[in-house]
Order: C-alpha cells, then sequence, then structure tokens
RNA sequence: CGGGGCGUGGCGCAGCCUGGUUUAGCGCGCUUGCUUUGGGAGCAAGAGGUCGUCGGUUCAAAUCCGACCGCCCCGACCA
C-alpha cells in the first residue's frame, strides 16, 4: 500500500482526558475514531489489525473442529422472554420496536438464538459433539463505556457454543477449547493468566477467564509469587498464616484447614492457599472466557436429543468467548514505548515499510516495495513528499515492526537498511541479496 | 444511577471568574511559494468558527442565569 493514498492520520496529541496508553496510542496512530459514546470506527490501519486477531481466532477455532457460522445480530424478544433473560438482563439489553410493533432486542450475546437452531438439529447423541462459532458485533448499553475500545458498547466478539451428550464429552470440549485459547493469545503476543471465575448472567457453572495482565485492566486477579496461583480476587482463597515463615515453594495440593474466601482485599497475613508463599494483586483484562454452561438454556427452550436408551434429554451446553475488539489494546498496554505501538509480528497491520529517504532514492525504492509485495509480504511504501524524521516517526508511532530505509547509506554504500522497530536493531543488507534476507527477518 | 468535569475552525487547547478594545486567540494539521530533507524543518502568504442547542438577563453574551442534548472521569456492574 502506498502511504500516499492511505486512509489514516497520526498525531502528535490525543485528547487530555484519555488515560491508558492503548487507548491514546489507538487515537495517535489513528486504528479507531470515536463516533459516540462506546461505539467507534476502525480505520483501515484499526482494522487490519482486527482483521488479523480474526484471522488467528479463526484459525486456532477451525484447527479444533469448532465450525463457523453466523447468527443474527437483532433478534426477537421471543426467546428472550423464553429464556427469562428479557427480564433478568436489565438496561444493557437494548430494545426497540419495529414498524409492526414487534419488539427486538440488539444481541449482547447469543446463547437463545444457537439453542433455539440446535434444538432442530442436533436431536440425537449420534450428531454429538458439535462445536459453533461466529466472529460478530454484540452491543452491551454498558453504563460506563470506558478506556477507548477496552470497554465499549459495540464490540467484535468471538462466541462458540459447544452441544455435548455427557460431562465426559464436555470436559473434552473444554479442554480443547482452552488449549485453542492459550495459542490464540499466544499468537497474539500476550502474556496471560487462566483463572477462575464467576460467570454472572450467562449462567453455569464452571467458568475460566483468560486474564491479561495490564494496569488498564478492569478486573482485579490474586497471584501467587511461588506456585502460580493464580484467581480473581473475589473468587480467591487464602490462607492467614499464624507463624510467619512455615513452608516456602510450591507444595501442590495441600489440606488447608486455615483457608478462607478472600475478602476485598488482602492484607501481608494472606498466603497463597496451594503454597503458602505471598500473594499480590495486579489488575488484568479479560480477553477470553470458557462457561460451562450446563442445561440452563436447553432446558428452559426445549432443545432435547434421544440418547442411547432412547430417552430425552436436553443438551450439555458450554460457550467460549473472546473480545476481539479488546485485544489490540490489551497487546498495545503491553508492547509500546515513548514513540508508539510494538506490534508483535502476527497482529502487525503491515510488516514493513519502504522509506525512501532522498529524491535520487524513490525510483529504486519503488522497485524494492514491489518485490516485497510481489512476494505477499504486507508492506507500506512511504510515498509521501515528506520529511525523513517524519516518516520515521509516524512508522513507529504506527508500530509498524521493520523499516527498509533507502537514503544516504543506499547512495554512498549501496546498502539498504533494515530497522527493528522493537529494538532498533540495524541491519545494512546488500542490493543483491536483500530479498532473501529480508525474507530471513519474518 | 450517585459524585465530579467538559462542550470554542479538522485535531489539541486558551479566553469565561471580573459581559464591551477580541476583527474570538494559540499550537498541530491543511493550501500556495521559496529554502530544506537520516528522527515530528524554516520563512512568507493563505483557507477554515452559527463559541453544543434552545430560552432568559442586559444597551451589549463565547463570557452571567435556566433547561435540554452530548461527551469524559471516579464509584457500583460487566467481554
Amino acid at each position: 500500500m502506498r502511504l500516499s493514498r492511505y486512509l489514516f492520520s497520526t498525531t502528535k496529541e490525543a485528547p487530555a482526558e484519555t488515560e491508558f496508553v492503548s487507548h491514546r496510542l489507538m487515537l495517535r496512530a489513528g486504528l479507531i475514531k470515536q463516533v459516540t459514546s462506546g461505539i467507534y470506527s476502525f480505520l483501515p490501519l484499526g482494522f487490519r489489525v482486527l482483521d488479523k486477531v480474526v484471522s488467528v481466532v479463526r484459525d486456532e477455532m477451525n484447527a479444533v473442529g469448532a465450525q463457523e457460522f453466523l447468527l443474527p445480530f437483532v433478534q426477537p424478544a421471543e426467546l428472550w422472554k423464553i429464556s427469562g433473560r428479557w427480564d433478568e438482563y436489565g438496561e444493557e439489553l437494548l430494545r426497540f420496536q419495529d414498524r409492526k410493533g414487534n419488539w427486538l432486542v440488539l444481541s449482547p450475546t447469543h446463547e437463545e438464538i444457537v439453542t433455539d437452531l440446535a434444538k432442530e438439529i442436533l436431536t440425537s447423541y449420534r450428531r454429538l459433539p458439535v462445536v459453533v462459532y461466529q466472529i460478530q458485533i454484540k452491543f452491551r448499553d454498558e453504563l460506563r463505556p470506558r478506556g477507548g475500545i477496552i470497554r465499549s458498547r459495540e464490540f467484535l466478539m468471538k462466541d462458540a457454543y459447544s452441544f455435548c451428550k455427557d460431562e465426559a464429552q464436555m470436559k473434552e470440549i473444554y479442554q480443547e477449547m482452552r488449549g485453542a485459547y492459550e495459542r490464540i493469545f499466544t499468537r497474539c503476543g500476550l502474556e496471560y493468566k487462566l483463572v477462575e471465575a464467576e460467570s454472572g448472567l450467562i449462567g453455569g457453572d464452571i467458568s475460566h477467564e483468560f486474564i491479561t495482565p495490564a494496569s488498564a485492566g478492569e478486573d482485579k486477579i490474586v497471584e501467587c509469587e511461588s506456585c502460580g496461583y493464580c484467581s480473581k480476587l473475589e473468587k480467591a482463597n487464602s490462607v492467614v498464616e499464624e507463624n510467619e515463615g512455615v513452608s516456602e515453594g510450591c507444595l501442590g495440593e495441600v489440606e488447608t484447614p486455615n483457608t478462607k474466601p478472600m475478602e476485598s482485599l488482602i492484607s501481608p497475613k494472606d498466603k497463597c492457599s496451594v503454597c503458602h508463599a505471598p500473594l499480590r494483586i495486579k489488575r488484568g483484562l479479560e480477553v477470553g472466557h470458557l462457561f460451562h454452561l450446563g442445561y440452563k438454556y436447553s432446558s428452559k427452550l426445549g432443545a432435547l436429543f434421544s440418547n442411547e436408551e432412547g430417552e430425552k434429554n436436553p443438551l450439555l451446553m458450554g460457550c467460549y468467548g473472546v473480545g476481539i475488539s479488546r485485544i489490540p489494546a490489551a497487546i498495545i498496554e503491553q508492547n509500546n514505548d515513548e514513540d508508539g505501538i510494538i506490534w508483535p509480528k502476527e497482529v502487525a497491520p503491515f510488516k514493513a515499510v519502504v522509506i525512501p529517504t532522498s529524491e535520487q532514492t524513490f525510483d529504486f525504492s519503488e522497485k524494492v516495495y514491489q518485490e516485497l509485495k510481489g512476494n505477499s509480504i504486507d508492506v507500506l511504501w512511504d510515498d509521501r513528499d515528506t520529511s525523513a524524521g517524519v516518516k520515521f516517526k509516524d512508522s513507529d508511532l504506527m508500530g509498524i515492526p521493520l523499516k527498509v530505509i533507502i537514503g544516504r547509506t543506499f547512495l554512498k554504500e549501496g546498502k539498504i537498511e533494515v530497522k527493528k522497530r522493537k529494538n532498533g536493531e540495524l541491519i545494512k543488507i546488500d542490493k543483491g541479496e536483500f530479498i532473501q534476507q529480508f525474507m530471513g527477518l519474518m
């Protein structure tokens, strides 16, 4: 893509009240633009990142046999009345009427409609288990949207639903999904913790969250300094040590008669209930959630299947969410410096930007750009008529992993420079060996 | 929903307290020209504003008062 024709805008300033790095940088680098409270446009650059995240998620979901489909964003009130959530959900559920006066909702999640679908098709144990997923807009009329895309009202989510015949099958699927999630977040360059969590309004008994450490996060997690025990603050257990310094290190599963649910705060006396090491509180951002839904929706909506004995039972359900539009923000929270964003390779909007810094190298820079493009590299060509400094600053702000600089070093030594965003490392490559060496850097 | 704050060219802000000498200002960005060009260049000349909306007070309102709308921040709640 030639930058002179790219719909983007970078700025030196962000509004004073934006307090999170990710929010500031997303605005400054021109990834998103706020339209109204909690609702954002993704500009081409931001959309590319989002799209990369989507690809990773899709890839890993497909790999564990989940099937992609698409459910409606606008749904009739009826199914919500049957499940009971028409009354339970409160004002977060945005409701409105069509011209005929029928009530509709902008879907905040899709359990009702997917259960209704499963009810028609999954009528026999022979067809189970099944996992379906979609990548779709959700709307939750949040009391208070915040942090830019971190907590928006309209957001993009991957939600998967599993239907099983029994607990054993369910457990298997749950583990597969967990594995897929671990790979998703690793590929996105995110550090994460898997913690036990509440399942809230979605329902169900077992629930785990993938929390990524970020000061912008809304969740507080408790982490053991020694054995890796990790939990949401409100679900955490601790033991109060009577005599200090008894046990050090991780002892694995131990009987802990003094175990107590943690209150809202931990004191220095609260120790890990597993290994008795000190605990600490961190802020984190929920990026993924696994729910064991049980029979809540299938029984209410009458989604029954026949088992081996010909008996009719409700489908055993699970659901699995990934907050896709939140992930770019989470990545930025963990990957930035004073110059801007530092995208991990897999989610970078472009892998490289070709920068001519002199009029005499402009034509040659286009050749290099075309050659990279010909090798299927997502590459930008900064063909703008502006100073080298501006090009470098913009590239750094936007977080492009590699700068391909063609300027005075090329004129003097015939060498193309490649500079890494992450550590500033500068590599000079001979014109003739450029492509081979560059591909080696990818 | 409770508490706090803000709405002024495309973006970021000042001006408001103490109404009129302000033709509504500054920085960034934008346009044109010249000089520049390896880390957000310089000079010169320009374009661009119903000061959120409606109403009130006043000889006079960006400025004071009221209502409304929108947005942000803290809290409770949530991917």
